[in-house]
DNA sequence: GTCTATACAGTGATAGAC
DNA sequence: GTCTATCACTGTATAGAC
């Protein structure tokens, strides 16, 4: 027990990530209520004595495991910043991924989980969204502070245009997703939607004076 | 068993309301999972048997819950029509019903609920967005077609209108409420995400030339 | 630390008296 | 139709052997 050598044992290192693994694929099944830890233990191929030796009850669990997805939410988005394109085409670039990113099954079963706990887990929504969200919209007005500055976009509030700019891409399709439905949610079809958003939104948001210049020039 | 009188119990008529309500209390305070059937018929003050006389299963009950919420969707929207204001005020008015309707606790509530169970019961979230969400993009794709047919919006899909009018007004306030969030929710803060709302998408879709063309909606 | 085995409460659902 | 009492089962959490 004491220093230096930890003697690390067969099986200590990488349990804990299997464990919060094992959850979380149980809790996006049955959720929170129906997953047993019974199941967990199953899947994380430990017993389930094991797993209260890491963590204390079902809900320290449960918690772990949507901190653990909430820091993949603030993922590398608007990697490529692609500088040269003209707005429109760099607003198309990232409502695409914004939207391939929140319909992706991981978060949307993340989603699912903290709304259905909310109620009873105050403290779970308010860090899903200051670390998903929220860091979302912060680089997104970033990005429109600069777009401003540059004299591409009207001059507004930049928060104010992030907001709306997400709103308008996402549409209803995270609506959608949620609730389950198959319908509308083809890669076309989603796709279209994205287009009318960063459409209207550009034409919202255009320079003031754009004139004659046309509205867009991002269809693909 | 024979015809004629069918001799009205005491208790026959509001029972299965009474179970509803109780039940819909049940499931928005514990989840699906969570809500035993022993406490709901310990709140509608009947016996676990007698619920199982009118509802064959858990899944049953929670099925006449959903669907009983789902027609107070469909509510009396857009009731007054107040055809003589202007359209961005009607706009307002329309956009502040619908924000108060979409973060009532009931809907709220129910939300969440199809939302946790849509993987497990597929045909739920159909059933609630078809006969929710779905309805209300038609009504308000009615109106954005005569403020088009008016000369009192651009031309362009009206569902397509409809549906990022409703974008734009709702913001991220229903995800902030379905994730439990109560900062951001004040009543001055929604209303200002409202008329923000409102405001660019009167500037997306306001008629083209309001002073060359001549407004006379005739054309149609 | 890890496992097998189990305590104890609570679950959905049912049988039978009234 | 309604209730009391109960079934068979599963849940979380813990003891004790290794």
């Amino acid at each position: 027990m004491s220093a230096g050598r930890v003697a690390a044992q067969a099986t200590g290192p990488d349990k804990v990530q299997r464990i919060i693994a094992a959850a979380r694929a149980a809790f996006a099944e049955h959720g929170y209520a129906g997953a047993s830890m019974d199941a967990v233990a199953h899947r994380a191929l430990v017993s389930k004595a094991t797993l209260y030796v890491y963590f204390e009850s079902k809900q320290e669990l449960f918690a772990a495991v949507i901190l653990e997805e909430r820091d993949r939410y603030a993922a590398s988005f608007l990697a490529g910043e692609q500088g040269r394109e003209p707005v429109p085409a760099r607003l198309l670039r990232f409502g695409r991924a914004l939207v391939q990113f929140l319909l992706s099954p991981d978060i949307v079963a993340s989603c699912r989980l903290v709304m259905a706990e909310a109620s009873r887990v105050p403290e779970l929504g308010p860090a899903f969204y200051g670390n998903g969200p929220a860091r979302l919209l912060d680089r997104l007005a970033q990005f429109m502070t600069r777009a401003m500055a540059a004299g591409q976009l009207r001059k507004a509030d930049p928060r104010v245009v992030a907001e709306q700019f997400i709103d308008l891409v996402r549409g209803d399709l995270q609506l959608r997703a949620l609730l389950g439905l198959r319908d509308g949610l083809a890669p076309r079809q989603i796709d279209a939607v994205i287009r009318r958003g960063v459409d209207t939104f550009y034409r919202a948001y255009r320079p003031e004076r754009s004139g004659l210049r046309g509205v867009s020039g991002i269809q693909p």
